[in-house]
DNA sequence: ACACCTTGGTTTTATAAATAAACAAACTGT
DNA sequence: ACAGTTTGTTTATTTATAAAACCAAGGTGT
């Protein structure tokens, strides 16, 4: 809980407010400051002040006037600070440098193989090195790279910096943010991929108070913005709807359950569904799988589609699921699933007309950047690090009432 | 988004501070409020000034002293303020007068029988007179009777005060609000039942900042607390859990959809089950149903007993997923079917140990206090308009960011 | 051209809050 | 009795926003 609030913290709040105004809203000018805080003009030249010499915040021109002076018009820095977002997939390491902004300005991707042992330290090194790389491509700026924010597949504490499982990297039990943290010499952040996905997405539309982000790959996985934050959950799980009963009694599941959403949803089903139909040519693991099958269909092969839109089908019963039980404002679709949007779209938007009560049946149904993982990365370490700007929300940072990092 | 901070709007926020410590941690002094909150002495002495003089606290004598002057200590004035809180269920409608610590001082319950026709006139005469006896009854204070709350069972707005749906009372789209203030001169609110429960079941464990309240009955719903804040999604009917799918392709919903999990962990379902086993004599409607259902299980009647597992083990379905999906601190259990715990309560133990993943396999799981919906629509009533109280969270009152009503 | 109006932004003054420091009150133990 | 200690109040100082006066820079009408 936040405590008392002195002078000085009534000044910090004010000058985030008036930040995070001119974040969003730039060009503008000081008395349009005023008018949309409410604070009182003498207040925002003073605050204004303090933001250009720290350089969070530029003059660019003026604005035209009807009548009287013209308006000096502000803009916020997007090249105050950067900060770096790395998206760990199972096949490859995405790299991005994004602006204050959060807008993209250098990226890298590089293939990984999973070696059999040692996994730990080779994503130790590549993270290192990718970091790195980044750090280095990044312009000189008044505040420079702040923080490295690592989008991780599994379930991991972002309190902590500490991964408990990364199912597909046969990685358990591993902190990475302690010896990351040492060779960096910068704060890092981990999250889990869908959380990013959905603080990304969040970024783009924050029309969008609660908004979930599902997550459709190897998993099925989802995060969580709700009131503008994301929810991680009592000890910061949140989101396993891969692994809830949509099926009961149904097949089992490597996590000992049977019938989770994750095995009718995610990439293996397709591959089931597809043998179901008599198409032997794929195998799961092989490049472009889901691609290659999205093309067959498209040509015309009928058990291709039907493979597809049963896949569309039980992604459906979940994203239904979802809407009922958090009637979120939209919902997004993020992963490698997505290539096949124009066979599972359709059948989702079926869904949720005939499986989800009145009231949400026209949640909107959006799909998510490609990058937005490594992006939502990067937003968390800089909403967790960019003095003192508040996202768009009543309080710092990405994290709820809870503890703080360090 | 709160906007800017003045001085006047940091000395509320520091008297709702201090007002929330002795309501929590009373009897206290002024010294130790000065070291729980880190306001200076001097502030809290001024500060607490002005609770006096309000009424919203009290001096209750002296503590201990070694070697020093005694400390005056501070209570909470549990008689401040009151508000009223009614639960409507379809058999009957409990009536609640609460203190400003949310302890009942006056309770009354009454049967009703919903007519065929003109049922929201009935429910509005009845909600007015319950009300006004409840409001009668509240002893001479401060502040008097701040408001109403009203648990629902169904779809409603609590932003609008509007009611979507009551499936069982045969009620759709009505606003009760309107015309209850008006008749009753005070703040009217109103928000679903389970809800309700979830608020309650909070304010008596506020340690839980993220809880999730089942209520399973006639229907299975759930409250949603999450950061401390009742979670009411973006149209205000989040927590529909009853209509999410458990058994793709299962038993045709009365929402449409098939294999809704209220059609395998209702009340309905129960009696489904007996009738599976060769039990005939209950009939569903009947008085009682649950609690004689297990008197006959206790009695070592199998086929009962068979029926109520089955009954466990697909409530622990659902609320497996509840715990995959938003990882709470605690799941509390409420409605009709709790009468019959000693037989549900295992079957959830084991489903949450195989149906859930390992970092969330043991959220506790307790049972509601009964008069639970009752209690938490006086506690909204009260959190909404009790000044200065901040509820233990951020910011005041039951909702997010979003709009506050009035 | 120039008085006059309008709008944007700054400086000066006022006010309200918290803090710091001095002070008063009340108690304990020797 | 009195030294030392703890609690609580009073007074002075600091720091913030707000209000009002002021300055700057543009437009407009005559």
């Amino acid at each position: 809980m936040t405590k008392r609030i002195d002078a000085s913290t009534m000044r910090q709040w004010n000058k985030a407010t008036v930040l995070h105004c001119i974040r969003s809203q730039s060009p503008i000018s000081r008395i349009q400051l005023a008018e949309v805080t409410g604070l009182n003009k003498a207040t925002i030249s003073s605050l204004v002040d303090e933001l250009l010499t720290e350089q969070y915040i530029v003059e660019v021109g003026f604005g035209d006037s009807n009548g009287g002076r013209k308006p000096i018009l502000l803009e916020f820095n997007a090249n105050a600070a950067f900060t770096v977002g790395i998206d760990v997939q199972i096949s490859h390491v995405t790299t991005t440098l994004c602006n204050a902004l959060e807008q993209v300005v250098w990226e890298h991707t590089v293939d990984m193989t999973v070696p059999g042992t040692e996994v730990k330290n080779m994503l130790l090194e590549l993270l290192t090195l990718e970091a790195k790389r980044a750090i280095a491509a990044a312009p000189a700026s008044p505040h420079g790279v702040l923080g490295v924010g690592i989008a991780l597949p599994g379930m991991v504490s972002f309190e902590n910096g500490y991964v408990y499982m990364l199912p597909n990297l046969g990685v358990t039990e591993w902190d990475v943010r302690t010896p990351l943290q040492a060779r960096l010499q910068l704060p890092v952040f981990i999250d889990n991929d869908a959380n990013c996905g959905a603080w990304a997405s969040y970024r783009l539309h924050p029309e969008y108070q609660n908004l979930i982000y599902v997550s459709a790959g190897i998993g099925v996985g989802a995060g969580l913005v709700m009131e503008g934050k994301l929810y991680r959950g009592s000890r910061g799980v949140a989101g396993e709807f891969g692994h809830t009963t949509i099926v009961a009694m149904g097949i089992r599941c490597s996590c000992g359950n049977y019938g989770c959403w994750e095995r009718y949803a995610a990439q293996d089903s397709l591959y089931r569904y597809l043998l179901e139909n008599g198409v032997t040519e794929f195998s799961e693991g092989e490049r472009d799988f889901v691609a290659r099958v999205v093309q067959e269909a498209n040509r015309g092969r009928r058990e291709c589609a039907r493979a597809l839109t049963t896949l569309g089908q039980f992604l459906g019963v979940g994203v239904a699921n979802i809407a009922n039980t958090l009637n979120p404002d939209a919902i997004f679709l993020g992963g490698q699933l997505i290539q096949a949007e124009s066979w599972l779209l359709p059948q989702l938007r079926v869904a949720m007309q005939i499986k989800s009560v009145e009231a949400v049946r026209h949640t909107p149904i959006h799909l998510a950047k490609v990058d937005s993982m490594a992006v939502g990365a990067a937003g968390i370490a800089l909403s967790e690090t960019l003095y003192p700007i508040r996202m768009g929300s009543d309080t710092p940072g990405t994290v709820g009432s809870t503890l703080r990092h360090r």
